[in-house]
Order: C-alpha cells, then structure tokens, then sequence
DNA sequence: ATGTTATATGCAAATATAGGCATATAGGCA
DNA sequence: TGCCTATATGCCTATATTTGCATATAACAT
C-alpha cells in the first residue's frame, strides 16, 4: 500500500480511460487479462498498460502473471479500495460503461477453464472466433 | 445539471483543496459560509472561492446568496450526486479531514440565529471573540 | 535461433492545471 | 458620498498531464 492521498487516488480516476479500466475491474468478478480490457474498451494498448501500471501504483489494482500475461483484480485488502470500488461500481452508469460491460462479456465467452486463451481480437474476427467455438453471441 | 462526465467530477474532486472543501460539505448537515469554509480551512480566500466555482459549475454544489454571503451546499437533487456525498463523507478520513470538521465545528459557535455573523476570523481572534461571546471551546 | 505475441515503457509535443497576487464587483453601513 | 467587507475573477508562471508513437522486454512456438 502506497501512501498516496485520498485527493491523488481521486485524481487518477478522474480519468477517462482510467475509471473505464476501473469500473470494468469493479464491475467483473473476474481478473482481467490486459487483452481482454483492451478489446472490452476498443482502447490503444498503450493506453490502457499505462493506465493499469498507475492504478498499480497507487494500490488500487493488484496483478497476477501468468508468462506474459497479467489478471489484475481490485486490491480490497484496504477497506478505504473497497468502498471505492464499490462506489465506482454504481456511479458509472450510462455509456460508456454500459456498453464496456457487454464488450467484456462477449470476450470472456471467448476463455477456457476460465482463462483467456486469445489475445487482441479486433471487432471483425470476434465473431468468426465465436461461431468457430460454437459459441452464441 | 450539466453535462460532466462521470471522469470529469472525479477529477474535480482529484485534488486537495476542492475534496477538502467537498468533504466539509458532506459532512457538515448545515449549507456553509464561503468565510466559514476559509477559516475551517485555513487556505486562502481565492483559492476557496474558484475550488467553489469549480464545484458550481460541475453541478456538485449550490450556492444561496445574502448579500455579499454566500452559503453552499451539496446539490442533492440528482441521485448520483448524493451517492457521491455519501462516499466522499466516509472515504475521506483521518488528517486533514479530521482537522477539518472540528475547525468547522469551533467555528460554527459563532453562528447567530444559525447564520454566519463574522468575516474571516483568524485563529488567533477566535479564542476572543468566544470569549466575549461566552462559548465554550 | 527466429519469429510472434503480450505487455510495458521512454520520449516529445501539445495541452491543461494549480498557485499566487492583485484587483474587480457588489452589498452594507456611516 | 465614501469606506469596509465578502466574494469572485483575470492574469501569469511553473508544473503536471495527456497523447501518440516507437520500441523494449520477455515468454512462448516452430
């Protein structure tokens, strides 16, 4: 835990990109692979990497590694973490949040024995992969 | 209501002086002089004043004017905005927070008839002015 | 080894923000 | 009228932030 100030863990999901990345690791169960918020948010990689590493730094979101793939989850061993992850859950409604929810639900279709085993599938080929799967949208 | 991204209103609130003035307002049931919100603060007037305008325009507070005294309160009306009261009330504890509300709390002793009689005070006055008023500390 | 993929990061330009000071505005009061 | 006080705001400078691109790193596959 970094001793950061309550107005500085503000600041950083006064951000687009950020809170969306926020509120999708609030909202989910699940540990999100980095590709898989990545196509949830139709976002630059780039983007969401470095909005993951500041959400790191602050203590907000935690990583686990698997090779070259990273699950991030919600940090809740810190009570203040949780309110807030809680708050961000519910004040983020309407678009974009909405729609980044559904993205990420199509593409968690997409795991087996629930782990992401693809990485960035663009728009187009999603739904090839699914019927490939045998999977219904 | 204006048109404030959920990102925008976090960042207002991502820095110091504006959560500080946010949180007294949660936390405080009463709507507060601009000149009460300095002293409980101790910041410069200015810099109370635009975190104040900041906060108006984002449709987070609201403003009654008498005279040249303003008094603020959290606008309650959207659902949304209460939510985000609630947590910031909560969230935001320990130092300066803490400081903050039992300033505030001296402070408002010198209401009359719950209105804000006194300019700005500084702290060296205070103890005087209760005097001569016969309040407690 | 070589290539491919997942993720992170360094850099630079454009833009935004905070902080401070002085001053404006405007109401109350002598 | 003129003065005092409460509040707001314009301007400036320093600093921070965002964005985009290119590339680095590191694991895995062939």
């Amino acid at each position: 835990m970094r001793a950061n100030s309550k107005a500085e863990i503000l600041k950083i999901l006064g951000d687009q990109t950020r809170l969306r990345v926020t509120h999708l690791l609030a909202a989910s169960k699940k540990s999100l692979c980095v590709c898989e918020i990545v196509d949830a948010l139709k976002l630059p990689q780039y983007q969401v990497s470095k909005g993951l590493v500041m959400l790191r730094r602050a203590g907000l979101v935690e990583v686990d590694r698997n090779g070259t793939w990273g699950y991030y989850h919600p940090n809740m061993t810190d009570d203040a973490n949780a309110a807030l992850f809680d708050f961000v859950k519910d004040y983020c409604v309407g678009e974009p949040f909405d729609s980044d929810i559904d993205a990420l639900t199509g593409r968690l279709k997409l795991r087996e024995g629930d782990k992401c085993v693809v990485g960035f599938v663009p728009e187009k080929k999603l739904r090839n992969l699914m019927r490939k799967k045998g999977i219904a949208a």
